[in-house]
DNA sequence: CCTAACGGCAAACGACTGTTTGTCTAAATG
DNA sequence: CATTTAGACAAACAGTCGTTTGCCGTTAGG
């Protein structure tokens, strides 16, 4: 299993993947998963079309690795950000501005996620549904563990509910605007204490 | 202007017209734009491809058309509940539950809107875009009215977020699980009195 | 009743789709 | 140094895309 002696060889190869996975990620999160060609990816890393093949089985193989780099990044950010917060409710607005900073800064990857349905690569829908529930997993225990004023309200109903309120940001968000710290701690107040 | 001596004329072809768009409508909505072929439109129809160019321009038009029931279907069904309803919060709360109920039963129009994004037709994104705004304008008012704890809360920030979570529910509703009312109530009841 | 218009068919257009093949080159392995 | 290996090229595959064209039958208007 240790294959500490590092191949070298994958060195050259693993570069020009990565080319392909950064390019196909802002095309994916661009013009979505139909209106991007291989064509399209490949000559965007001056490559031709059939090379691509060299790395990837498929076009949805392809968009399955780019979901899990993006499942990775904001899985990740959110975790650490749990970790160093205190109390329920600062988890819950850390790991919520985590979501939005993952989502909004400077990598293409997790919007992927959010913009490319299952349902577009028929063929690798049990994977992408399998990533996308692994990162609600994440958020979970911090819904459960939220002081509500009705303690028997329905937890998963609104986790849904701010995860897709959350990721709707992708949709206007300006990075000339609000920041995506603010956008979280306007929201997280919001839900906190919202009628008078 | 007056074209009321009505065509007759117009009678079957109209007919064949709406055949047309309920089944792009069912076919955008479950596939996507690009995933969705003309010759799919067609042939669901009984029609042969080129035959559709007697109806719309182009399918990019032929999305426009979609998109404009979809918008005139929810308005007004947000519009007739709002009138309906007294006090701030009940006025939110009627314009939620005929948000979800035009999005979640029967009609495959209003979901077309959610799913299919502006950029996805480059050449109709203007009227698109457009459709959309004039749908937004009719939550604004319900908004600006709320009784908030924080009256200085950004409106316009929260209108986003509302409109961002209702949409979402597409993704994860299901016919044998809460009803569109009930999602609606509980979510604008969160809203109301979120934490302890 | 005649004529003009229109809906639909049949067929094709060129462009583009994802993918496969065989070959060549350069680098890593033994 | 000899041999294996794999990334990339070049070219083509069969199929599908949105759209256009010319034609025919039906139908409505004058």
């Amino acid at each position: 299993m240790a294959q500490t002696a590092a191949p070298s060889r994958r060195r050259r190869t693993d570069s020009r993947r990565r080319e392909l996975l950064d390019e196909a990620a802002w095309l994916f999160r661009q013009k979505g998963y139909h209106a991007t060609s291989v064509r399209d990816v490949c000559s965007a890393v001056g490559m031709l079309p059939g090379s691509l093949y060299s790395h990837f089985a498929s076009k949805e193989e392809l968009l399955v690795a780019v979901y899990e780099v993006g499942i990775a990044e904001i899985s990740q950010a959110v975790a650490s950000a749990v970790a160093d917060a205190d109390g329920p409710w600062e988890r819950f607005e850390a790991a919520c501005t985590a979501h939005l900073e993952a989502l909004l800064k400077s990598s293409d990857y997790p919007q992927v996620v959010v913009r490319v349905l299952p349902d577009d690569a028929p063929g690798a829908k049990d994977q992408l549904v399998a990533l996308r529930d692994s990162y609600d997993a994440i958020f979970v225990p911090l819904m459960t563990e939220l002081p509500l004023a009705d303690p028997g309200a329905d937890r998963g109903f609104l986790l849904r509910l701010v995860i897709g309120a959350l990721n709707s940001t992708t949709t206007w968000f300006r990075p000339t605007g609000d920041s995506p710290r603010t956008i979280a701690r306007k929201f997280v107040a919001t839900l906190r204490e919202a009628a008078e």
